[in-house]
RNA sequence: GGAGAGAUGGCAGAGCGGUUUAAUGCGGCGGUCUUGAAAACCGUUGUCCUUCACGGGACCGGGGGUUCGAAUCCCUCUCUCUCCGCCA
């Protein structure tokens, strides 16, 4: 959520801005600021006859106290009428308020001055790449179909036991996701950061904090007799731990990260898109979280950019970085990075992290703030990046180091896997 | 799931209809004293809206109600604690 005043401030800027995202904003924000300015005077107004009602209150309390009934009566009497005039007030500011804020949500972030314009994902820069493009035998095979080759993932039972898209792993496979967890864990805490590990279900506020709510709600599961929702990334439940919080400078920046499961609804996936581990509603995810002042927080997205990279490299698996353009890059966010890996036989790039600097438009919504030195309350900014989303990674794994002897473990994985390679048992 | 108790400022804790602009203690910050520190003493100590400013207003877990006036009374939700039941 933008803050109303650099809202009120800088109009053209931010409707200039928007347009970057392919969002028409001149409405909306005339809107914002007509609403604004009623909320303004009614509350003005309010004020002014609270301040004469509690003017009034304290007469009355202290004739009562003098013995002076019948002068005391005539005050009340004052004030009673007053009440109606305070209660109307009191309607219409709410009312007032409610639509200002219906509105103020429906505003992207800004992006980035970086964040060029374009229209979809095809118009995203890539701004780096790194390894190899690994060159496949003839006969090398897609990775769902090396899972069910080597016996390590069951899409079939998953169908059966709960539904598409909730694949089974089972030994090697289930070996292989455990070892990654641990590998991007632990190489998370070399970097100090702090592990947790969060409930997986949220409540509405958490939802609304970090902006997948009220706009995203057909993207959850939703349990409806707690009216709790599963979390689509430990994004929501670790970013969510500062909602209504005032941190001090001092405990700048904070570095979380944490392991869940993430759920994903996924609705009008389809066709090759959703083939195997490329799309599921289940998948296991390593999420970094950032928490910092506005000065530092584009020096942390790039180190947050390189940590990920490092993670990529130690995979040995060949990776490219995309800045997204405007279309592309998400309604909290003013810049994300997209990383993707080159799956060899599917012959594709996959999406296996994307980290983002959300400024303070997080923090806006969930009143994340920090004590500045000089003891000023500032919105902190807030980042997140998947350090990594595992289905992706163990299909570009599976299809790049397979061979006539199996498929081979990345060197730096075999201490966390306890194997070199899984091949037919 | 059943029965009971509770939620007050950074923390502890009083207040149970009108000098509460929320007592008091601890902690934090500033000062006096001291070579320095501690102790002692004095002062200060939240968030938000509005205003150029003075000022005004809101906030005692959330929401609603009673009243001229609510931290205080009523309703409701959430959470915490104790006991019982169930349970990895």
């Amino acid at each position: 959520m933008l803050q109303l005043h650099f809202i009120r401030d800088n109009k053209d800027y931010v409707i200039e801005r928007l347009s970057i995202k392919n969002f028409d904003a001149a409405e909306l924000v005339e809107e914002i600021i007509s609403l604004d300015n009623d909320r303004r005077s009614t509350q003005k107004n309010l004020d002014d006859n609270l301040a004469m009602s509690n003017q009034l209150s304290k007469e009355i309390g202290n004739l009562f106290k003098e013995g002076k009934k019948s002068e005391a009566e005539e005050v009340r009497k004052k004030s009673t009428e007053l009440k109606s005039v305070v209660k109307d007030l009191e309607q219409t500011l709410q009312q007032i308020e409610k639509s200002l804020n219906e509105k103020l949500v429906e505003l992207p972030n800004l992006p980035h001055e970086s964040v060029k314009a374009g229209k979809s994902e095809n118009d995203n820069e890539i701004v780096y790449e790194e390894g190899e493009i690994p060159m496949l035998a003839e006969n090398a095979l897609p990775h769902w179909e090396l899972a069910s080759k080597y016996d390590i993932i069951d899409f079939d039972l998953g169908s059966k036991v709960t539904g598409a898209g909730f694949p089974f792993y089972k030994g090697k496979g289930a070996r292989l996701q455990r070892a990654l967890i641990n590998f991007f864990l632990d190489e998370a805490l070399k970097q100090d950061y702090i592990e947790y590990q969060p409930p997986l279900l949220i409540n509405e506020d958490s939802g609304f904090g970090t902006g997948q709510l009220p706009d995203k709600e057909g993207q959850m599961y939703f349990v409806g007799e707690d009216k709790l929702y599963l979390i689509p990334t430990a994004e929501v439940p670790i970013t969510n731990i500062y909602r209504n919080v005032i941190l001090k400078e001092d405990d700048l920046p904070i570095k979380n990260v944490a392991y869940s499961n993430c759920f994903r609804r996924e609705a009008g996936s389809y066709g090759k898109d959703v083939r195997g581990l490329n799309r599921l509603h289940q998948f296991d995810k390593v999420e970094i979280v950032q928490i910092s002042t506005p000065e530092k927080s584009y020096e942390i997205l790039e180190e947050m950019k390189a940590h990920v990279s490092a993670l990529l490299r130690k995979l040995e698996l060949p990776f490219r970085i995309l800045r997204l353009c405007g279309g592309d890059v998400s309604f909290a966010s003013a810049l994300t990075y997209d990383f993707e890996v080159y799956s060899a036989a599917q012959k594709r790039w996959l999406e296996v992290s994307s980290v983002s600097n959300f400024e303070n438009f997080q923090s806006n919504r969930m009143k994340l703030r920090y004590k500045s030195k000089e003891g000023k309350s500032i919105l902190a900014h807030t980042l997140n990046g998947s350090a990594l989303a595992l289905p992706r990674i163990v299909a570009a794994m599976l299809e790049n180091n397979q061979s006539s002897e199996g498929i081979a473990i990345p060197e730096l994985l075999r201490n966390y896997t306890g194997f070199e390679k899984i091949d037919a048992l």
